[in-house]
DNA sequence: CAACGGGATTAGAACGATTCTAAACTATGA
DNA sequence: TCATAGTTTAGAATCGTTCTAATCCCGTTG
């Protein structure tokens, strides 16, 4: 069976509002347009600029402030995970599962590692009062 | 031998001029009063405002530009090394050794973990044309 | 199907951290 | 002591992000 392009679209109209509705938002025409993006392929690393600029380029009007918005909505819905990796800009990951970076600074690029790859041993217990959240690991890289 | 209190700041005041020397920098009053207070005890974990706030109540005039300029500085002079735990301020530590962080979000508190402590293994070779700067850990806790 | 109510979106202002600018200052070598 | 190149500075500018308050629209109800 072959699908037309205005099919296919509708289909991911449709994937994304069940998985809003699912994560408890309401699916929105901009939250709608924001998650096709996102999660149209697999993994993708985001800033809020270059999300509302790729958004923007396919013709769609969406705010930057909602871009900002539906980042952290989605976040706290478990559907993004943020990525802290630069003092100066907030990478957002789709890919919530356990994994580590690669970080080639000069491109603000983000590369992921798959969690079972690295293995952390030693990490020390925290002082008293405090719990270990999770531990992150940057491979920060270079140009070579 | 019993020091006064001049004595020990002019031995101070003697060691950081050596120190910024021995590293390239003019020991102008503002970089030998910012390397005193930094380098008085042994690890150190300041942001800018945090260390120019210090500097301010200590009754010395510097302003924030110069706090700025100075942390980047030592920084390249491999005085300092920058540790980059959150995404919207910039922490410099004065142990510029290998070593890890707790890292207390809420609070903005680092905590080092001694390098020799957490063993990550099985970093992948970074994706052709790229190089390995170095692996960065970071154990965010919070409190319990 | 129209009206309603509360969440969502928006433009633009505000914000905090950082960097820049251009003028005044100062450490250093001659 | 002087000249000069490097430093410092106040204040403006910039950047990413958040806030505000007005408008809009999704989903429910009558």
């Amino acid at each position: 069976m072959v699908k037309t392009l205005r099919e296919s679209a509708k289909e991911m109209t449709a994937a994304a509002t069940a998985r809003l509705r699912h994560a408890g938002l309401r699916p929105t025409r901009q939250r709608v347009e924001l998650a096709s993006l996102l999660f149209k392929t697999c993994d993708r690393h985001v800033t809020a600029e270059s999300l509302h600029d790729e958004v923007s380029d396919a013709g769609v009007k969406v705010s930057l402030a909602t871009v900002y918005n539906t980042l952290h909505q989605f976040t706290q819905a478990g559907l993004l995970r943020q990525v802290i990796v630069d003092s100066s800009r907030s990478y957002f990951d789709t890919n919530t599962g356990d994994h580590q970076h690669f970080f080639l600074e000069s491109e603000g690029m983000l590369i992921d590692i798959p969690g079972e790859t690295i293995a952390v041993a030693g990490v020390p217990a925290p002082p008293p009062g405090l719990a270990v959240d999770r531990v992150d690991v940057v491979v920060r890289v270079r140009r070579s």
